[in-house]
DNA sequence: TTATTAAATGTCAAAATGACATTTAATAAT
DNA sequence: ATTATTAAATGTCATTTTGACATTTAATAA
């Protein structure tokens, strides 16, 4: 190892000069109630753009990596730790924070839902809004939310990422809506039942979900075994997809 | 507009305190030679690690977007503009580079290797490897080139991006070893060809490629309107993809 | 004229897809 | 007890796509 005296010679004449910035993570939490596709806000608690809605972030600290950012972030916000997150991109136009530059990582996060209501009430005041009827958001947060709802698109196609929006219990008409919803289409229930089948994902169990119908739905789990072989595997789950 | 004194006490209250982070890009250079893939490198000008095989890279200035910048590198170490690039990831780990934090978004690039050389030679002296023939690489570049591998191979299964490191003019033998390069797989020839020509994104010349062979092989162009509307759409281009 | 060599192409069985309607299981109403 | 109601669950068939496999073709060299 260099002694320090020479790194700090080495530094002022190679890498002095060369501007510093913020960097920041910005999270889409997506969530799923059963009817529509939701994602998480707060209100913006510090200067500027103070009080108007964002998507939950922060700055990333001197000991962590963005991921990490990512996930403490999330977890003051919804209480809620293990969370699905992957990186969406950066964001880095140099104007796009007014105040000073500051670089973003974009992530999107996959959350249950009711595992978010009971966590925590308004101990964070964020809320869910319906997708396609939310706020205006600060910054370039609304084009970080189009990204990342391009991109869920496209890997829910091919990767059974949707059941991470979804208790642990759930019907095929439940999961059909959300694939509906996430993909904004309507799909053949005969052929969506038949290629979910197919997958292999699914444990059917003896219970019945009758808050629906008469009839009441069966309830199915994953197979966590089966997912976490099978998560890098080409699904192609969605029918006549559309670019 | 607030005023800039306005702006300043904002900023004294709101963001003082955190830490300010170098921003680099760093670009995975991929190429063909007709036989091998192939990644671009340079030995590195700067300490630490000076003369050191590393990726393409440079930090990212005050008045360009990291996109910018990965461009600008990308241009004076290839002499080459408008080449396929995409975000890959970022890399954040806060130990990476020893000297002090920075952050590199990491991008993969696609060029057409013919016409990097002839454009400049040893102007910068970067050096093509094979790709499973190359030096180790500084920093966590080794990880970068794994990560660009991989999602050039996943990219490439849905998307006709291997096109971008063909001449203009290319037969379909040279486009299938490509295909069978970055797949680590043969291909069976009938299939292939089956499989490409359904795209429709293909035009036969009337001229042919006889350095191969003494039947010789047909030129082919793309179909640059076909390949523009169809480029988002999942073609599936590869038979029995495995993760 | 024949031999050589890589390029180009055809067939068939199996699997996956898309379009479409009926049956089933439970509860509610009569 | 019987019937009506409602969403859940499932089946069929024609078309398309896939994967496995071998022969023909076009040019040059011998």
């Amino acid at each position: 190892m260099k002694s320090s005296r020479t790194l700090n010679r080495i530094k002022m004449i190679e890498y002095s000069g060369q501007p510093h910035y913020l960097v920041a993570v910005d999270c889409i939490v997506f969530g799923f109630d059963g009817e529509h596709l939701k994602i998480l806000l707060v209100k913006r608690g510090l200067e500027p753009e103070i009080n108007k809605w964002s998507l939950i972030g922060g700055f990333v600290g001197a000991q962590e990596s963005p991921d990490d950012a990512a996930n403490r972030v999330l977890k003051k916000n919804t209480g809620l730790e293990g969370i699905y997150l992957e990186q969406l991109q950066i964001y880095g136009e140099p104007q796009r924070d007014p105040i000073e530059r500051t670089l973003s990582v974009g992530y999107f996060a996959l959350i249950d839902i009711n595992k978010y209501q009971t966590q925590l009430s308004d101990d964070y005041h964020a809320e869910w809004f319906l997708i396609n009827d939310r706020p205006k958001l600060i910054f370039d947060h609304d084009q970080m939310v189009a990204d990342a709802r391009k991109k869920l698109r496209y890997k829910a196609a091919l990767h059974p990422i949707l059941f991470e929006m979804l208790p642990k219990k759930f019907t095929i008409p439940q999961l059909q809506i959300l694939f509906e919803e996430v993909n904004d289409t309507k799909i053949d229930t005969r052929n969506f039942s038949r290629k979910i089948s197919s997958t292999g994902l699914l444990i059917k169990l003896a219970e019945k979900d009758k808050s629906g119908s008469k009839k009441g739905a069966f309830y199915f789990k994953l197979d966590k075994k089966k997912y976490n072989a099978n998560f890098q595997a080409f699904l192609n789950l969605i029918p006549n997809l559309k670019p």
